[in-house]
DNA sequence: GCGCTGATTGGCAACGTTGTCAATTTGTCC
DNA sequence: GGACAAATTGACAACGTTGCCAATCAGCGC
């Protein structure tokens, strides 16, 4: 009756060998598909594994062949749809794949900035993604080089590096947003920017200054606001703009999040969106069709940039030679939030 | 030259007990933090390891100790935000712990039923912390008990069974809201429910219809609506009651994402929230405080949910006794979203 | 100094798997 | 039927660590 309690335990390929008349290392042929196993035996094998309800033991494995088959996924990001986003996104591509997924959500990039080696090789990990803005910092990225750790980036892609990295032409799609809002006759559009520790905070800058200088419009610092990607820097961003002498007809935030943020401030001041004031975003992530009218924004393809991301990391770590920068198409999305620009 | 690109073996036990001149048995030791090492021996020790780098092989470990310190948190939840939630509060309980999380994001518990035990094993888990609705599937329960593969779940803990499990009283707090409305005068009151496939669902229902029997309020079913727990669910809901002969002045959706496709349902009908329709949601997530006005909502502890569930779990693998069921204290967040019943 | 106790240390056999290499079987071609 | 190549199988030594147990050392009471 003592035993009733304990877990009985795990067959091994021991069992399966005797169990099937073979040797284990026909059994652990046949585990890992190798050729050079006559079709009835490969047969008895399996029908005595699935009798025993054997399955190999990674530990055992892993050891013998010195690897952990353990990836990483570095971020430090307030959005949750990102980060689920980048989650699925890598998950997919390791899926029927060796290797597992280790979450490291960082409290703080820079906390990160020289330990990450350490925590990588504590947990034994192979290899990293590094999503933003963990990818964003030369200290990091230089560690991880020198200590030989396999590792990709995600990151906008002009701001390049000789590692391997996925992202976004950042600086081209708010350049294209600026000029969605520009189109509708917008000449006092305010800007809500980033956390500053993330690179993409300074290439969305760019690109809407880029498209005001473009079109001949002066950039005006007082519509230049400081957010942190969070809806509620947003919102305090987006109260100081209409509160301020000289109210924005078009707000453009760095991401949806903060938008979202503009949004009930808007409605706070009694701004209709988007008769009174456009609102634009940038990530199309869920919250940018909750607010009403939805959101305007970009279409990063975050999915898309995980799964490439964990893809070129496995072939790094594989040994196979890659391409240096992959850069995924963005796509500017018209929704309700942008307006034609008030007469005046 | 050719060994530039190779990365240089880690150090073993082996190499740090040479070095600092002792075995490998007490090098475990110090790694380990067991009794019986003297301190100029563990400061040896320490140094040599420190020097060299090392770090103890989890492979080796685990196959030694016949143990994967692997748990597995499995959801199938279409809110990221709540999806994050989970993770953080169980990835926070097992920091600085020896588990490690892995990920299981599940298309539908249904197809789950049956092969999660399957997987589990594959996975080599050690245990497992089944996420709403993983958890609310009976034949699931069962499998894992009768595998006896350690498990803990997040389910509303009026939905009792044997095993161990956290969550909240969630008939009592859909009944707290629904008394809430009924406060604010509301006669007429609709309910979205969420996916038929979770506890919950049923829960939280009972719990609007006991506060509507108790304040002697006739339940009307042209009032309820199915959902899905999704965004576009509650939106789809929300044009039906809005468009229907029968329009309530306040509707209750079980959860956040689906109150705010229920708001945006209102606005497309030019109701103003809560002039001519009130709308509460449930979970308190961020999409509550994101949508205009701000949704009265249930507070749902999450984060703790799958924290207290985590520990839990740890518990019943070091075979410690564990109470059974843990109910956690939820509240109500009175927001902008509801108001006083327009008269008529 | 002796004997005893407990603290400290080390030796060695697992753990379950895969890599290497040798042994055996099968098939093919004269 | 024999020779040769290829397919198939098995034996055995790692892999890096911890558990078990024996060995050694230090301190104490006499």
């Amino acid at each position: 009756m003592e035993a009733a309690g304990r877990q009985r335990a795990r067959a091994t390929i021991t069992d399966v060998a005797k169990r099937s008349g073979t040797s284990i290392k026909t059994v652990s042929r046949v585990f890992n598909d190798e050729p050079f196993v006559r079709d009835g035996t490969r047969e008895r094998v399996l029908k005595a594994a699935a009798e025993l309800d054997y399955h190999p033991n990674m530990a055992a494995r892993s050891l013998v062949r010195g690897r952990s088959f353990l990836i990483g996924l570095f971020y430090e990001n307030p959005s949750p749809n990102y980060v689920v986003d980048l989650q699925t996104g890598a998950l997919d591509r390791l899926h029927d794949e060796r290797f597992r997924l280790l979450l490291f959500p960082c409290e703080s990039a820079r906390a990160m900035s020289g330990k990450l080696l350490q925590v990588a090789r504590t947990s034994g990990l192979e290899g990293i993604v590094l999503a933003p803005p963990l990818g964003d910092d030369p200290r990091t990225v230089a560690e991880l080089r020198e200590g030989r750790m396999p590792f990709t980036r995600i990151a906008p892609t002009t701001a390049l590096d000789a590692s391997p990295m996925v992202g976004i032409d950042d600086v081209a799609a708010a350049q294209a947003m600026t000029q969605h809002l520009l189109s509708l006759g917008h000449r006092r559009i305010a800007f809500v920017q980033g956390d500053p520790g993330h690179a993409s905070t300074g290439q969305r800058l760019c690109g809407f200054r880029a498209a005001l200088a473009e079109a001949g419009v002066a950039f005006e610092p007082a519509l230049l606001e400081q957010g942190m990607y969070t809806f509620e820097s947003g919102l305090a961003a987006g109260r100081r703009l209409f509160a301020g002498r000289m109210r924005p007809s078009a707000v453009f935030a760095a991401n949806d999040d903060m938008a979202a943020g503009v949004c009930v401030a808007a409605k706070e001041h009694g701004l209709d969106i988007p008769g009174a004031v456009s609102v634009a975003g940038f990530d199309d992530s869920l919250i940018s069709r909750v607010t009403w009218p939805q959101l305007t924004t970009i279409h990063q393809p975050t999915y898309d940039m995980a799964h490439a991301a964990t893809d070129a990391l496995i072939a790094l770590i594989d040994g196979q030679a890659h391409e240096r920068a992959i850069d995924l198409p963005h796509r500017l999305l018209v929704r309700g939030s942008t307006g034609l620009a008030p007469q005046g």
